[in-house]
DNA sequence: GTCTATAAACGGATAGAC
DNA sequence: GTCTATCCGTTTATAGAC
């Protein structure tokens, strides 16, 4: 219905400082905290006055749902869906692990990915909204426990494992990246994700 | 010099309500941030008004100090130091991971061990006690690491892994429990510990 | 869209009585 | 050792001008 715009459209440029806004919020949720950070330092960071950077959020609460809701969704359809769509149990667990190494890779800041941190700790959201978003992050745990149970049954599982064990320890592994992997260093996303394949896949599997 | 007291001392009686403080403040540290939680807060959840909680700490942020000080003192002493003294470098990296997991699950609480989560989560420190607090932290990655590398040396770490990688990912796993283990689950520290000891290493060694 | 000004509530912390 | 009362800075959020 709407007629594609010549230039730089006033949606447009709102829809641009929405991007701008989440971003420098996101990265000052992480580094000082949901109720560390204020709603004057993010105006700060964009170059806003406080009523300013009112007009285009609604609520500090709304903002970091915005956030996190975005982080969850981008994940469901970039790393899920993806890696439920691979029948071999080996390699829906290799592309689960490889694909979200290197979805938290994807924005490389100081503070690593800082959407990630967020939805890693869901503080400030209210308790509706956390629950509903910690059970979409389930998904994770039950591709990945469901590809180790899948694993076990043909008898390709290592002995002495547990799958639930299993299944959150392979979470773990990734998720640690955005604590120690940052830009310019010796290690690619690519590199970090091809040495947590190798590590957890010859973890996992009978020798 | 002092003399033993005979019974409950008034100083003894105040290290017993530092203690129920700390537990308390680092409880509503994790579940509510360290800016979300306020001093009334952790008043109420010790029985105390503010004031009278004033009369205990000397400020926030010095009893987040203090908090997160116990934590890395106990860390140390519990789990480094101990594991260090292991001459093979399997069996060191085995103790690490086992010693590592049990002194999380040592306070079993409905937030994980809330100490081990400040440690993992610097946010109301100030910069010069959060450097020295990574500083002492980072001990735990360099005899991980020292591990692998011994093995690598003597040829008995798995192809395709990086040293780095491999001890980030095995961190991970090991401080990931403090999400997701609670205590009254099937999963007892020992079987988790158990599970994760066995995968770590069935992925990093040779087969 | 962006500002100045300000409301209304809450935060950490302290004074001083008992 | 614990209280009532209070200080003062900061916070989220809004009113209303331009």
């Amino acid at each position: 219905m709407a007629t594609a715009p010549r230039t730089t459209s006033r949606a447009e440029k709102g829809v641009a400082r929405q991007e701008q806004i989440r971003l420098a919020a996101s990265r000052l949720f992480v580094e000082k905290g949901f109720d560390g950070a204020s709603m004057q330092d993010i105006a700060d960071a964009v170059g806003l006055t406080k009523p300013g950077l009112y007009h285009f959020v609604e609520s500090k609460e709304e903002l970091l749902t915005e956030i996190v809701d975005a982080g969850v969704e981008r994940l469901e359809r970039e790393v899920i869906e993806p890696a439920r769509a691979i029948k071999d149990p080996e390699a829906r667990l290799a592309a689960m692990i490889r694909l979200h190494v290197e979805n938290i890779s994807h924005v490389e800041s100081d503070v690593g990915n800082p959407v990630t941190a967020l939805v890693e700790n869901l503080i400030g959201l209210n308790d509706a909204r956390r629950l509903e978003m910690e059970g979409r992050l389930r998904q994770v745990f039950e591709v990945i426990r469901g590809a180790l149970d899948e694993l076990k049954a043909e008898g390709r599982l290592a002995d002495g494992l547990d799958t639930t064990v299993s299944a959150f320890s392979i979470i773990g592994m990734v998720m640690w990246t955005n604590r120690w992997r940052r830009p310019g260093g010796r290690l690619t996303s690519k590199a970090v994700a091809d040495s947590i394949v190798a590590l957890a896949l010859h973890g996992v599997l009978k020798a």
